[in-house]
DNA sequence: ATTTTACTTTAAAATGATTCTAAACTACTT
DNA sequence: AAGTAGTTTAGAATCATTTTAAAGTAAAAT
């Protein structure tokens, strides 16, 4: 599909800027990128983006499901007097976390590590949402 | 144990200010809190530190194993094209991604949700570092 | 006990990411 | 072609966090 139909259909005006996201984040293989990255290959395809725009296209487009953000890269840090191996409840709404005891959760199957690396630790986050 | 041990066992010296932290966080029950968080406490209790010396006290307290930080609090967002329900590999020396498709992973067991909330999704993050 | 040394705290400035603002612009509707 | 509603822009503003350099303090060495 062409891109300006996936940002019609996704109910996004096809504006110039955007046009020129989607044909960067929208074809070829997926990526993990922060709104500098993406400016910066706006700039390397010649054209230009304020960066202002950029986080206004991202956010457009994440919440009409054409991208995702990844759910650990907040702005704050949140600092936790557990330090046993735990995980964590998150409340969507007011941001709020609940501990979740380790032995509360078996992880039965695991990825293969890539070669090289070792696992050191698995954060699991459950998101809540409110019961209707 | 008393705190200026817990301090001095953790390799930090016992400064007036990491006392007051100690008291603050090492007894009572578990949280989860923002450095600006702590420092209105530290107020409460009748205490001043300036911002800079609660930032630098977390990150020793974090470094020395006296508290965590939750994985997933960062300070830049990352996006992500790959909209499919997924999970993700954090090499945690460059920070670099990498995905872990769904049925890479299976969940033996799930923590009983907290009533009056639905599970809107579960995020996994299998740390790692390089083999030695 | 005093001096020395290395570490720590502080206020303020600096940085970095992100959001906001108000004016200019543009896609879509009438 | 004109109207209107949504979008882009530069730049200012904001927020979290780190850095800086000077003053202060705990521990080690005399």
């Amino acid at each position: 599909m062409k891109n300006i139909d996936k940002l019609r259909r996704a109910g996004l005006r096809p504006t110039k800027q955007r046009l020129i996201i989607a044909d960067i984040l929208l074809d070829g293989p997926n990526r993990h990128f922060t709104a500098e990255d993406l400016q910066d290959e706006i700039c390397a395809s010649g054209n230009y983006m304020s960066i202002g725009t950029v986080y206004n296209c991202l956010k457009r487009f994440k919440n009409s499901g054409l991208i995702k953000q990844v759910e650990y890269s907040k702005d704050t840090a949140i600092f936790d007097t557990n330090t046993t191996f735990h995980h964590h409840f998150l409340n969507e709404e007011t941001g709020e976390l609940i501990d979740i005891e380790n032995d509360k959760v078996i992880l039965g199957k695991l990825p293969e590590i890539p070669s090289g690396f070792l696992n050191s630790g698995v954060d699991i986050i459950i998101k809540l949402k409110k019961h209707t």
